[in-house]
DNA sequence: AATTATATTTTGACAAATCAAAATACTAGA
DNA sequence: TCTAGTATTTTGATTTGTCAAAATATAATT
């Protein structure tokens, strides 16, 4: 089986893939989500094609066999589950769980983790907004983009919140920019460099691009 | 810190300790709980006493110092506020969760581990009956005593059950004999090689020595 | 006490994961 | 095309945890 530096391996592989829509990753940025030098990368990257976990390209990168994204994506659900639990359930805050879950994650087991997915009404978003992939290693992958790049009168609905930033987060929490949340853009000026955003009830928001940007959304019925 | 092997030794040396009352647990006892070849355990006994987690005398064995039954307690705190967890929120049953905790305890964070601790209402026993280290480190050491020892007339209050076998845990959950459930002993033959017991209620419970030993009880006003 | 049995330690070897630093291959600019 | 710069790979070393099997010490029995 996988040891945990193979799961973590795959699991930021998968990630890459997923955000840059691209089939093979480079060693240099291998290394660096991973936080060790370039050679351990590739000697890494030679052993889990040894294994079959990856598909190893010398001087071009790595990309998943269908064995590894089948790994990597049971990690992605654990890691996402195990993130939701941690703030639905045990109340701790959106800064810290990332680095809980980190651990957790290859350390549940698939039986525990279904009777947690159970517990938790098998939600299919964490609570940053990213889809949660199903048992059968189904991932919702939604062309959410930008609040900047929407047109005014469009309806949107939050998807997922970029940032990392504790102060940018507990604004957002603050101001309903959370996962979910369904707002009208009631105005658009590019010069002013400001969007205005309406709840249902009524509520009136501005944001300047800056913050706009780090806001992913779908276009949704108003 | 810590790895997680060394947080198994410790773990499984304090258990031994409390177990038995002894002070220093021989080599092959060590190996033998740990899974693992006796020269493994001594040359991981070596360099767990150059680290200061423990003492190690050739020969004779290992016995914890301050700082590794601090950590040793703490693990137990995990593995059985984890085995609490799996049991009252995740309703995993009682043959499965040893394992599953036993991964968990070393990918929880005392963060986290607090949080788990509240949202469970602070137990101060886990399913099997077993006491839960306090926070700092303390743990209520009762005299607890296998059933078949009581005198006939006693009053007694079940801690724990010993076997791990899944039909006999079963069995005794169907009968009442869980912790925390109190009887009174109404009958007792030695040749016979059998036990009667009484709830409050006036239920009867016939029981041979063989099971009878292994459950743990404490004296307790009938 | 001598012998046998048991427990413990030593030795030499291995796989996983890592680093630092040297070597090599590729890429882009002049 | 040649050169300078960047990315990648090699090489050699280290730590942790493990095993098998040989060597040694202790305990038990006759």
């Amino acid at each position: 089986m996988a040891t945990s530096t193979v799961e973590n391996y795959l699991k930021e592989i998968l990630v890459i893939t997923l955000e840059e829509d691209v089939a093979k990753v480079p060693m240099g940025q291998v290394a660096k989500v991973l936080g060790v030098t370039p050679g351990t990368a590739t000697s890494m990257a030679k052993s889990m094609d040894r294994d079959g976990w990856i598909r190893y390209f010398p001087r071009v990168g790595v990309s998943l066999t269908k064995k590894g994204r089948k790994l990597a994506l049971s990690m992605l659900r654990r890691h996402r589950l195990l993130e939701t639990f941690l703030v639905e359930t045990l109340g701790l805050d959106w800064s810290e769980i990332h680095v809980e879950a980190e651990e957790l994650e290859h350390a549940i087991s698939e039986k525990v983790l279904e009777k947690l997915d159970e517990f938790l009404g098998r939600p299919r978003f964490d609570p940053h907004g990213d889809p949660i992939p199903s048992k059968g290693g189904v991932i919702q992958q939604l062309a959410s983009k930008p609040l900047s790049e929407f047109k005014k009168g469009a309806g949107v609905r939050i998807e997922s919140i970029v940032d990392q930033d504790k102060e940018f987060l507990h604004f957002a929490r603050k101001s309903a920019l959370v996962p979910g949340q369904i707002f009208k853009i009631t105005g658009k000026e590019d010069c002013a460099d400001a969007i205005t955003l309406k709840t249902p009830k009524g509520k009136i928001l501005n944001l300047g691009y800056r913050s706009a940007e780090k806001i992913l959304a779908l276009p949704c019925e108003a």
